[in-house]
DNA sequence: AAATGCCTACCTAGTAGTAGGACGATTTCT
DNA sequence: AGAAATCGTCCTACTACTAGGTAGGCATTT
């Protein structure tokens, strides 16, 4: 089917891009591992940047889910942090992949101008879903010394951000909780 | 003089660096900086690996100054602490740059083994230089609320590259002041 | 004489993207 | 219903360009 191709090549995109960042892999790549030609790509998605732009579109919605789910699934604003920090944990992957969101603002420059704009949404929508989760905690008790959500809030994504960051190029996952042991220790 | 067309090669390789990545410039774009022939440079930087080599192992000296140059001209734990974070706010240089370490971070793909181990080093020698820092900051008084000088520092560096990553992403420096607010409330 | 610093000219490999055709499925017209 | 045209998907073959790196020569300095 039409679709199946088109979400192989997202999904071999966005991994590839996670793991070997937005400059990192090439329409070659993406056609040896999908098993269709090169200029077969282009058909689905006709230029990089248009394929970086529904690799964004898609994760702000994958984010965005999975803070619902969250909601739904965990109840205190504690175990609502520790959800998130485990799955920026677990997007590490090893300490071989970073979020979709850090890979891309790495790669800045190759990217077309929606893209960045697109960052820059999901960034605020993180950070929002965030503050409420600290205000949660703040509320029921479940994170300590909690004095000002929005504070902490803009503060936690650019901590697992940089967390990921340096785990990665050491390939090493303590780093990561090391550096986000500053918010575990509070729960 | 020999040395000036090195160390002008080193200048406009970490500019170029710092502000559209190690895969951002090429030899013709430093050809075209400083002037003289691409060929040329293969002449004092063999290769790129090397240049990338010796490019980290300025900044490490440097940094390592910097903090040396901080501990005599400031005496608090807090005063040093804002100097550290000044130093990374002003490397944004407006939203347009990040430093050498994390510019360095997101092409890992791209350096040699050496620089990931300058890599690691570099970060392991500002984390100790934080640590002493928070420590001072605790028994000064001059940092609120320090509970564990090295859990601080952990998450110190981490949140100060996380803040200009984003900052640089959406080039607006206000986003790294936000997300550094946690540290500056506490001064 | 030797080394340094720089040059012109070139190479190989890889990049995104294009042109144009094959082929099967679906839709449309008679 | 059957023929014809259209569309979606993929192909081979190619272009234009950029990347890092090399070979070999020519001055100037030591």
């Amino acid at each position: 089917m039409a679709t199946d191709t088109k979400t192989a090549l997202l999904n071999s995109a966005e991994r590839a891009a996670r793991t070997r960042g937005f400059d990192g892999f090439s329409y070659a790549d993406l056609s040896a591992d999908v098993g269709i030609r090169k200029a077969s790509i282009h058909h689905h998605f006709p230029t990089k940047a248009a394929l970086s732009v529904a690799l964004m579109e898609r994760y702000y919605d994958d984010l965005k889910a999975v803070c619902d789910q969250i909601d739904v699934s965990h109840k205190t604003g504690g175990a609502r942090l520790t959800a998130l920090i485990d799955r920026y944990r677990s997007a590490l992957e090893g300490g071989k992949s970073l979020c979709l969101c850090v890979s891309f603002s790495t790669s800045r420059e190759s990217l077309p101008e929606e893209v960045i704009a697109q960052i820059g949404r999901f960034r605020e929508m993180i950070i929002a879903w965030t503050e409420t989760v600290f205000a949660a905690g703040q509320t029921d008790g479940s994170i300590a010394h909690v004095a000002n959500p929005a504070v902490e809030a803009a503060a936690a994504l650019p901590l697992l951000e940089g967390a990921q960051l340096a785990a990665r190029v050491e390939e090493n996952p303590a780093l990561f909780d090391s550096a986000v042991q500053i918010l575990t220790q509070r729960l």
